[in-house]
RNA sequence: CGCGGGAUAGAGCAGUUGGCAGCUCGCCAGGCCCAUAACCUGGAGGUCGUUGGUUCGAAUCCAACUCCCGCAACCA
């Protein structure tokens, strides 16, 4: 038996969960349910990224404690599990004590090894915004929004981290593994990035102006900026460092994350790894965006696709089917509702879901004896390698081929016009293979396919009950 | 010469090692009537961003260019 260790990035509690959020947890569970399916032993880790300063301002700016805020926000994205159907075994928050201890004692090994120090770090303030700005952000040395007022230099003494150091190992890493990263033009980025020159970051803040923090070892006055806080999660979920035994049984894990985390998870974080004298992940897949209409989703634009209201709207596995089969693998993909209702309609309502509704009425009618689960091992075989290489379209793509197949069959066989022998003769082939492709599709709808699977595992009592109602009957 | 992605039918996209341009939606015409007014068959519709090169042959390889979109370090 093969152990799988897989886990999400721990999504910023700042704002309700996203889309984008929901791609990627959606497909580490597909992978997860996958590899349960194959035998293998799982664990699949996620959970929320409780720290920092926009988490304390924003509690505030609600009147919350931070902690209740926090708290609130955990729940919310607990309540994923249940819309999405997701199968993650682990929710780990940043705010949790034994993972607050788990980052104290990394904190450590890397001094250990050299590779914190303390300098002085002088840092451009926009009092306008009460936000710290770099000379990225800066337009003629002023803040764009305020370029009236002028900047405050801040002076302040904050630990670093040798990232520098590291440069050479990364790239080894790199070059010795080739799907390190997937896909491989994202390898291929963070690759040139580290060959351009790495510089140490700075990996705490003043305690005074940065009071929702985990606090740095022997030294009150700081506490760990969030990246170093957060990523450290990934081992802490598994009992890092008191429980050796359960943690070296399942890491290195595969990470899944956005492609605005490949830096912070390609780069920073393995960095912090062979700093802590720790084994690299395994392999990082890297997700494209979602955009809405074309255009990067924000807040500002107030054109963010909330999960929670779609699967309201359509359902869990309408949400999942979307995602999985018309946002591409490998590079951004866009949403709007009429693409999201036009593949609705046409795969699940008219597709799947109608095909369902004629093969059961004729196996109900003709009173067919309960169906096996069907094997198809070609097809099975197939999808899980897809599932294995990151191909959720393909893999989606070859189960709706059969069900396309099988409609065809149905047309030009016309069992209903059969004497009742002759149709039991013809529909006994086409459900053992609507059944047997509908186990490939537990891993992506697990709700249908188990729906699907029941009914034809059973005696007939009834008419099948519709899968997917047309879109004209849910508004 | 900052890094990277994209440009293929009205729309959304596939095209792995170069070998007669595909899929889904939409549209038109037939068929079917088991089924969620669903399903099936056929059809119209593309000088594969531009220009040049390599080749018997290029959407695919090479070069230059045009347009669009992210990122450019402490930002989930």
């Amino acid at each position: 038996m093969t152990k799988f260790y897989l886990t999400t990035t721990l999504p910023y509690i700042n704002s309700e969960p996203h889309i984008g959020f929901a791609l990627e947890i959606v497909r580490a569970d597909v992978l997860a349910r996958s590899h349960r399916l194959s035998g293998d032993e799982v664990f699949f880790n996620t959970g929320t990224d409780e720290h920092g300063l926009k988490i304390w301002r924003k509690a505030e700016s609600l009147g919350l404690s931070v902690q209740e805020y926090c708290d609130r926000m955990a729940e919310s994205f607990k309540e994923l599990k249940g819309l999405l159907d997701l199968s993650f075994d682990n929710f780990i928050r940043t705010t949790d004590a034994k993972h607050q201890a788990a980052v104290q004692e990394f904190w450590r090994r890397c001094v250990a090894s050299g590779d914190i120090y303390k300098k002085h770090y002088s840092v451009k303030y926009c009092v306008g915004c009460e936000m710290e700005k770099t000379d990225s952000e800066l337009e003629n040395d002023r803040c764009p929004l305020h370029p009236g007022q002028d900047l405050e230099l801040i002076d302040e003494e904050n630990y670093f981290f040798r990232l520098s150091k590291y440069q050479d190992k990364l790239l080894a890493l790199y070059s010795e593994r080739p799907d390190f990263v997937l896909p491989e033009n994202r390898l291929k980025e963070v690759k040139n990035f580290v060959a351009s020159g790495l510089h140490d970051f700075s990996i705490s803040r003043l305690a005074s102006k940065l009071p929702w923090g985990i606090p740095v070892p022997g030294d009150e006055e700081q506490v760990m900026y969030v990246w170093f806080d957060a990523l450290v999660n990934y081992i802490s979920a598994l009992g890092w460092p008191e429980q050796e035994v359960n943690f070296s049984k399942w890491w290195p894990g595969v990470q899944i994350a956005g492609k605005d985390n490949l830096r912070p998870q390609a780069l920073m974080w393995q960095a912090m790894l062979l700093s802590a004298g720790l084994p690299n992940s395994q392999q990082i897949f890297i997700n494209g965006f979602i955009t809405a209409g074309g255009q990067k989703m924000s807040k500002s634009l107030s054109n963010v696709v909330s999960p929670k209201e779609l699967v309201e709207k359509y359902g869990g596995d309408a949400v999942r089917y979307f995602l999985l089969a018309e946002i591409n693998d490998r590079e951004d993909g866009d949403y709007t509702e009429d693409r999201f209702i036009d593949s609705y309609q046409a795969n699940l309502a008219n597709g799947l879901g109608n095909l369902f509704s004629r093969l059961g009425n004729l196996a109900w009618k003709y009173g067919l004896e309960p169906v096996n689960k069907g094997d198809n091992g070609e097809l099975s075989t197939k999808v899980e390698q897809l599932v294995k290489d990151w191909h959720f379209n393909q893999a989606l793509n070859e189960i709706w081929s059969i069900y396309r197949q099988l409609d065809a069959k149905l047309t030009e066989q016309q069992p209903w016009k059969l004497e009742p022998d002759q149709a039991k003769a013809c529909l006994i082939p086409l459900i053992n293979e609507f059944v047997a492709a509908t186990s490939a599709l537990r891993p992506f709808l697990p709700t249908t396919a188990e729906k699907i699977l029941n009914f034809f595992s059973q005696n007939f009592v009834g008419k099948p009950e519709p899968l997917f109602p047309r879109v004209d009957n849910i508004n």
